[in-house]
DNA sequence: CGGCGGGCAATG
DNA sequence: CATTGCCCGCCG
């Protein structure tokens, strides 16, 4: 069986990945398509060819069983066309790392693990706060799923600035931030963590939900959802 | 300190 | 393409 189907796919087939099964309502921009996965969605931008944002749902049983073995290979996602997506090459020797946007470690299944490895679930992040401040991040996401009543819902993607800087033959897109918002369906309250993407970085309390809508832009919850 | 988890690159 | 060794940071 293939990690994948060749077909496109929409958010239609995967709304258990959205709080309420709403996605958030993004301002249409061109060479933005829909990605379902097994245990993730992504909306992939073709102009930056990394996510705009990718959703999870997360409760006590996804994370008690995502504890499959690593499985280390990336690749780029035949799903798109290549004019829109990310090659191995571009992040080689590019001075960035290949940073998962839902973590591998969330992952409950071994075609879950094997896919949360597409390039369309990768930014270029800085090494150091890839593997320091953003897992700790992570990590604390992950426990704190698993102590919840219920579901938990994250987004996690990029913020890019005009002048960020871009890698590889196909241009990708360097972010300037990182967020990872989490949502709480039991108690409606929502939090986001919000990073910069360069070395050095600590993990900093969290921003409020209002405060990730007024820098990114976007809505990412249904209004009636969050507990203000 | 060692173990683990985020990566990288060289080797057949 | 799989295996192997390496770096780095966090944590117990």
């Amino acid at each position: 069986m293939a990690l994948l189907t060749p077909e496109p796919t929409s958010f239609a087939q995967c709304p258990q990945f959205f709080a309420r099964g709403k996605p958030p309502t993004i301002t249409p921009r061109p060479q933005m398509r829909e990605l379902c996965y097994e245990a993730f969605a992504v909306l992939h931008s073709g102009t930056t060819k990394t996510p705009v944002y990718v959703a999870q749902r997360l409760n006590r049983r996804t994370v008690e069983d995502a504890d499959e073995k690593r499985a280390k290979r990336f690749f780029a996602d035949a799903r798109l066309p290549s004019s829109e997506r990310a090659e191995l090459d571009d992040y080689k020797r590019s001075g960035y790392s290949r940073g998962h946007m839902a973590p591998a470690g969330d992952m409950p299944t071994p075609t879950a693990m094997a896919q949360s490895f597409s390039l369309a679930n990768m930014v270029p992040q800085n090494a150091q706060h890839n593997g320091g401040a953003w897992n700790k991040i992570e990590q604390d996401t992950r426990h704190y799923a698993r102590r919840a009543k219920g579901d938990v819902f994250v987004i996690t993607g990029p913020v890019f600035t005009d002048q960020g800087p871009r890698i590889g033959a196909n241009g990708v897109k360097v972010p300037t931030y990182l967020y990872k918002l989490v949502y709480d369906a039991s108690t409606q309250k929502a939090w986001a963590h919000w990073q910069a993407n360069r070395e050095g970085e600590s993990v900093a309390p969290p921003i409020s939900y209002p405060e990730l809508v007024k820098r990114t832009g976007v809505e990412f919850l249904p209004t009636a959802a969050v507990q203000h």
